[in-house]
DNA sequence: ATGTGACTATAAGTCCGTA
DNA sequence: ATACGGACTTATAGTCACA
């Protein structure tokens, strides 16, 4: 499992967890809606000051964006 | 605090911990020298590939690289 | 509401040096 | 052994039109 995978789905989980959508966590990390959309499908690999921005929109902390997910 | 600067003090510190030199981890880690060195100033912006990289190097969870540092 | 390919501008990452 | 600079190549940031 790589890395971009694991955070990807992380922010994936975590967003749909708060019923938000794509846009929507968009806006509130100031980031492009593709580019999120890429980050959760693991084909960016993006630098710590993004996740960094990620994290901080989703409210949660940054180390939780690298725990890795065993479910599925 | 920057998150920038948060994984460099972290590395600095698990890295001189170890008893190892840049050019030691710089070889252990795959990525040049000069790079390790600008991480450690947080004057680098890593990728998490890259933080993945060095984490693995230095034989500790990626997650040890982005908590705070309160001493000093 | 999301995935994808393509694009430009900018920064990551390498390599050469000097102090 | 480390900091720092310049020049360089490659990859990411950031955006868009369209499926």
């Amino acid at each position: 499992m790589s890395i971009r995978k694991t955070v990807g789905e992380n922010v994936r989980r975590i967003r749909v967890g708060k019923g938000w959508s794509q846009e929507n966590l968009s806006e509130r990390s100031d980031l492009h809606r593709t580019y999120i959309s890429g980050v959760e499908r693991g084909v960016r690999n993006p630098t710590v000051e993004i996740v960094e921005q990620i994290a901080f929109a989703l409210g949660v902390p940054i180390t939780e964006l690298f725990n890795e997910v065993f479910e599925k």
